[in-house]
RNA sequence: GGCCCAGUGGCUCAGUUGGUUAGAGCGCCGCCCUGUCACGGCGGAGGUCACGGGUUCGAGUCCCGUCUGGGUCGCCA
């Protein structure tokens, strides 16, 4: 390169006229118009700039260059006799007097147009990264991420918290998500594992006497994708604070969060603190869901009583919860596919009727309501136009279906959704035990290091099924940003909180012994919470997929297609770290 | 692991009840065009219809299986 770039693309503007300067970047297009005329659009990081090409030397300079290479253009900055006002740089033009080509496109076609990049097919765009980036439109997602993490991290820091690292290589946790896990070469057979969370290292800095600890950190768990779940990898804004109560975390969230969604949302309002508070038995009675989407504002009844004996078979000996939804007179084939999605989703049947122009009940199961009529109008208060969504089953199926089938009916009636906000809320007040599903057996709800409401003495009078956690999970628009407890950081009480689930005090000391030693020497009290970066990223930026807000994401197996991995590794490196494989997962 | 959806030139997609030589737009190549900005006009190249099997006189289309990708349930203390 003769010399470095004194502008960049989206820099000139008329004051620029007449200057003499240098432009570097990609050759985004160019309009041929005639054989000595041509407009070449070069684009860089910042954005565009026309590079009007009108002699035969320039013409010559460029014959071959295919698209997507990197151009120096020395020139001069002229006024253009038409201008375009769409382009920050469309008042002017450079002229060149020389093109330089820096780094040669050595394919005439690309696997996408970089500009429509978004609408090609997703492994294509994945395993060519690098070109996808190049659209300004999948670029900006990622500059967006770099200014949020920035605005979070400035926020945390004015409010007095430190920014402490903890170990990527570390020792695998019994419970939970798989981990990763990492061979050692020191050790034959033993092995690293990578941090779920910096769940323990974090308490662990409590009872260092850190008072106020947080990071931006990356969290490893090998578990299946969804499309707001990343596979592998992905990053929380984790923090803990010591002697700190559960409404001392909630104001610094409710401080720190707000501000940042309300200046780079799609959306441009966000919940003022404090925020709503619902318990956790609440919110599934009254929305189906312990992750409302509060801008909907539809809520369950329950109708057991009234419906359950109807006669319409699947009531029969079930919960019937429904949700009423005034003014919705949607066509029958969309009805069908608001039950058909709600039941992809939850696995639950959902039913309907309605309310005709004259007062009737029709559609739906409406036959078997007709004896019922005036109790079902005046119970769920329906009037000529109104819609009734309903679900059955045990009742925790009854609610989680009508929970879904909920969301699906607010999307569907504008009415009943304020889209444009960022509608924050708690759930407190978590059960600490609860009968496993599977096993039958009393099992954490959560997570074993919550205190419980009433500390040691709940949990040595209190029927387990009855004592509640100091246990929050902060929700927005209906996703689940994170969980946060007040933590368990009294030994004895701990010890007691795992012999109720038929765990020995050595199994506290086994599973948690640096934690359970450091906590045996006088911790604080301390709480703290860890809200999902990239759910948070995806919100702001209005993205239904996780990928698009990830610089380089994995696709849905957990593999890197444009890096290869996982790969496989040559025999002596197996050798190093003591691991064969099995012949029957060769090749 | 279960279920749902998809797979047709480089890209995005159409392709009727199973019926002639599988089409369009974008991109690419060539020619034309002196102010374009989604430039325009004319011409051209480019296809194992994901793969394997089956039904049939005949399959891009129907059936079975496999693979790949996405969504979802399980899972994610």
């Amino acid at each position: 390169m003769s010399q470095s770039r004194t502008h960049n693309c989206n820099e000139l503007r008329m004051e620029n006229v007449g200057e003499k300067v240098t432009l570097c970047g990609f050759y985004d297009n160019m309009r041929r118009v005639s054989k000595n005329l041509g407009f070449l659009i070069l684009r860089d990081f910042y954005g565009i700039t026309q590079v009007v090409v009108e002699t035969e030397e320039m013409m010559e300079a460029l014959s071959g260059v295919n698209n997507e290479s990197t151009l120096s253009v020395k020139g001069v900055v002229r006024e253009r006799s038409n201008k375009n006002p769409n382009v920050d740089t469309g008042d002017i033009e450079v002229v060149p007097e020389s093109i330089e080509v820096l780094g040669s496109c050595i394919y005439n076609e690309l696997p996408f147009e970089i500009s429509h990049s978004k609408e090609a097919d997703e492994s294509t765009r994945l395993k060519y990264r690098y070109l996808d980036l190049r659209n300004p439109a999948v670029k900006d997602k990622i500059v967006l991420r770099s200014r949020i993490v920035s605005e979070l991290r400035n926020s945390m820091n004015a409010r007095g918290f430190l920014e402490i690292t903890t170990p990527i290589l570390t020792c695998s946790s019994p419970e939970g998500a798989r981990d990763y896990l990492v061979p050692s070469r020191n050790h034959p057979g033993k092995f690293y594992a990578l941090p779920q969370a910096p769940q323990q290292f974090k308490q662990i800095l409590m009872a260092s006497g850190f008072d106020r600890y947080f990071q931006i950190a990356p969290c490893f768990r090998d578990e299946d994708a969804r499309a707001d779940r990343s596979p592998g990898e992905f990053y929380q804004l984790d923090m803990e604070m010591a002697f700190a109560t559960q409404e001392d975390v909630f104001e610094v969230i409710e401080a720190v969060l707000p501000p940042v969604f309300e200046k780079y949302g799609i959306y441009k309002t966000a919940s003022k603190a404090p925020f709503k508070r619902i318990a956790y038995r609440d919110a599934m009675e009254i929305y189906g869901s312990d992750k409302p989407d509060l801008r909907i504002d539809l809520v369950l009844k329950d109708v057991t009583e009234l419906m359950g004996d109807c006669g319409f078979g699947p009531f029969e000996g079930n919960t019937v919860e429904a949700i009423a939804v005034s003014d919705f007179s949607a066509s029958r084939k969309v009805i069908d596919k608001i039950c058909q999605d709600a039941e992809v989703v939850s696995g639950q049947k959902s039913y309907w009727f309605r309310i005709d122009e004259n007062g009737e009940i029709v559609g739906g199961i409406a036959k078997f309501l007709q004896e019922k009529k005036d109790e079902v109008i005046e119970t769920l208060k329906l009037k000529a136009g109104d819609f009734v969504g309903l679900n059955s089953g045990k009742k925790a199926d009854a609610l989680k279906g009508a929970g879904v089938l909920r969301r699906f009916l607010g999307q569907a009636c504008e009415g009943h959704m304020n889209k444009e906000s960022y509608e924050f809320c708690w759930i407190v007040d978590f059960p600490m035990y609860e009968i496993g599903e599977e096993s039958g057996e009393l099992e954490f709800c959560h997570n074993p290091f919550s205190m419980p409401q009433g500390g040691i003495e709940a949990l040595e009078n209190k029927d387990p099924l009855d004592i509640l956690a100091y246990q929050y999970d902060l929700v927005c628009n209906g996703v689940e940003l994170s969980s946060g407890a007040v933590r368990n950081h009294d030994p004895k009480t701990m010890v007691k909180a795992f012999s109720i689930v038929g765990l020995p005090e050595e199994a506290v000391k086994e599973k948690f012994p640096a934690m359970y030693n450091a906590f045996c020497y006088g911790a604080p009290p301390h709480a703290g919470i860890a809200p999902g970066v990239d759910r948070m990223i995806m919100l702001i930026a209005g993205e239904e997929s996780i990928r698009e807000i990830i610089p380089f994401p994995m696709n849905k197996m957990a593999q890197d297609v444009m890096m290869g991995a996982p790969s496989k590794v040559d025999e002596q490196q197996l050798k190093d770290v003591h691991i064969k494989i099995a012949k029957e997962d060769m090749e």
